[in-house]
DNA sequence: CGGAAGCATCGAAGCGCTTCGATGTACAGT
DNA sequence: ACTGTACATCGAAGCGCTTCGATGCTTCCG
């Protein structure tokens, strides 16, 4: 591998010209500044990492720790972390992949060695264990996802409270007057993580406006679960003309079971989900639906965080607005009559 | 943050002990050791990433390659990448996360800078332009996925041509003479990703000995294209009477529309699967599948690599065996009188 | 026309670690 | 008592880069 110095002697030049020319920090002639480009070509070379981050203190490394259950959200998560690496890489920098396992001690280790500069958290409980190490530490972080208490910390989510709201208001709109809630599997609600709550609370007082009954149903993915909670929804409110769901897993189960029941989306029950677009689009019913803006949050994330890195940063809490697609799954209420 | 010196000096000895203590590479007498581990504890020290890879070129780092496209198989790539993480974890390695947007770009990048030590690709097509450059360097890097011409390489994949004759062979057992191939979206065959192919290969030469006829679909995700494909299926061999699909995205749909044509899995159809057993679980009839261990895969490909790393690596092959779990959608061909 | 101001470049120090001899000590074998 | 060996530790060099003065030039202005 070439070094620095070898390309400033084949340049004829000195090592810290070099260094200017890549890193632009001082004026060099064009003369010289495109010699040297010309000596960085010929000779393949690419400044060593390690060098550079013991040097400059910079590895130009963020780190993205996902989490280590893959029990929801999968491809959400997916496309944040995708999103996350390329938004870097368009503003120089490398992510390394941390995994929620080893919890705290990762954030010690990476922050402790240096080897990355910044930090972005996925799946972020409402009172997180990680969070008081961040708040303690100088190093960059954004969290996606809201914890309990977000003072001194910068966040990106989708706005859930408006998320739940926009659904009620949307079957509220239409007539409906008896809404059930699907919800995630009862583990996330057990592990505080604050999106799901968020929406119900979003849910609720939305519904409580509108003159709407609620009830929240939790649900594991597949088609077992969803048939007993189906089936319990039914038994306690029959009246219950709109579904609100939030887990991608529990889609296709209900709009089978509904079918199953004799039930025709939209015509006697409707549904609104809160999922990517793809879902929607792909579902047997072309659903109604929330997106979740998986590539916007990631890209949001990196962007505050070079920002802070820049020093142009704030600690702020951005909530991306909810958008509701109207698609084939929603009409309105079946009137009495009927 | 504190440094290696700054332990020595609290420790009272040399730089060089307290790194040899690090490290283990020269033998110290356990009353140093004790009193180096004390200080390091006291102080909170953490050696400094970037002077570590400078000093000893080696960054403890392997880096993945994801593919950009998250239009397929996205769970089980994020599973495999977890697995990656962790099991690279528990050999003293982080993972950096490449996307293959870069393509050949970040192959050079990271060789070249020593940012990872090696490498692991994911998503490997048969003519992969990656190739000719990992086969360049002496960098180690595994593939996840096989390429044409393997030679030089180390591969880890699912025997996806045994993974075909499984299926075939599970439904001619069953007495099924006419099977039809649901796969994945047309663009996978077009881009020559080598698994769809494979199973095709292997799907194929087992029909010939066992006497069965194939027919196979790609097919796009979701209800729409799924009724296309099934729709023409039937048209062209109203005979078949067992289904092999190789895509997670059609499952549900093509569950659906067999039961909306009044065709009862397993009585009239049998439908074995290749995806992940959650998919194959959760699905609205238990599915007969052949796993696709994605965890194994990650595992397995980290542990070639951290042995290629400590020089005891070998390049091959190493295909892992399907296994096909039999559930409640395949059953006995119906006989001719019904 | 002298000094201030800017430009283009160089040299050297130093980032925090690893690693290779070298050195000093203790003990075994002869 | 003397060499040989193994153990425990130290000092110094060096990994490849960034960055801070310093230096020699031009150029400009009063």
């Amino acid at each position: 591998m070439a070094t620095l110095a070898e390309v400033a002697q084949h340049a004829g030049v000195s090592a810290s010209t070099v260094s200017y020319v890549l890193s632009g920090k001082r004026t060099i002639s064009t003369a010289t500044r495109l010699r040297v480009e010309q000596s960085i070509r010929e000779l393949g070379y690419h400044p060593n990492a390690g060098a550079r981050a013991l040097a400059s203190s910079r590895s130009n490394i963020i780190a993205l720790m996902v989490p280590l259950r893959t029990d929801m959200y999968v491809p959400v998560m997916m496309e944040i972390a995708v999103a996350v690496a390329t938004t870097a890489r368009t503003h120089g920098y490398d992510v390394l992949l941390l995994t929620g396992e080893e919890g705290p001690d990762a954030v010690r280790r990476v922050t402790g060695s240096g080897l990355a500069d910044a930090m972005i958290l996925m799946d972020v409980e409402l009172d997180d264990e990680r969070l008081p190490l961040l708040r303690g530490t100088d190093q960059p972080s954004v969290l996606i996802g809201l914890p309990a208490d977000t003072s001194g910390l910068t966040c990106v989510d989708l706005d859930f409270e408006a998320t739940g709201a926009l659904c009620v208001e949307h079957l509220a709109m239409l007539g409906h007057r008896d809404i059930a809630v699907i919800g995630e599997a009862p583990a996330v609600y057990e592990r505080h993580t604050g999106f799901a709550e968020r929406t119900l609370d979003g849910l609720r007082s939305r519904a409580r406006k509108s003159g709407v009954r609620v009830l929240h149903r939790p649900c594991g993915g597949g088609y077992d679960a969803m048939s007993v909670t189906l089936a319990r929804i039914l038994d306690e409110r029959p009246g219950t003309s709109g579904f609100v769901v939030q887990n991608e897993q529990a889609v296709e189960p209900l709009l089978a079971l509904l079918r199953q029941q004799g039930l025709a989306v939209p015509e006697d029950v409707s549904v609104v989900a809160v999922c990517p677009d793809q879902v929607a689009v792909q579902a047997s019913v072309r659903l109604t639906s929330v997106a979740i803006p998986a590539q916007e949050m990631g890209r949001h994330a990196v962007e505050r965080l070079v920002a802070k890195l820049d020093g142009r940063g704030t600690d702020d809490v951005v909530l991306i607005a909810p958008e509701l697609t109207v698609r084939t799954s929603t009409g309105p209420a079946p009137t009495a009559a009927s």
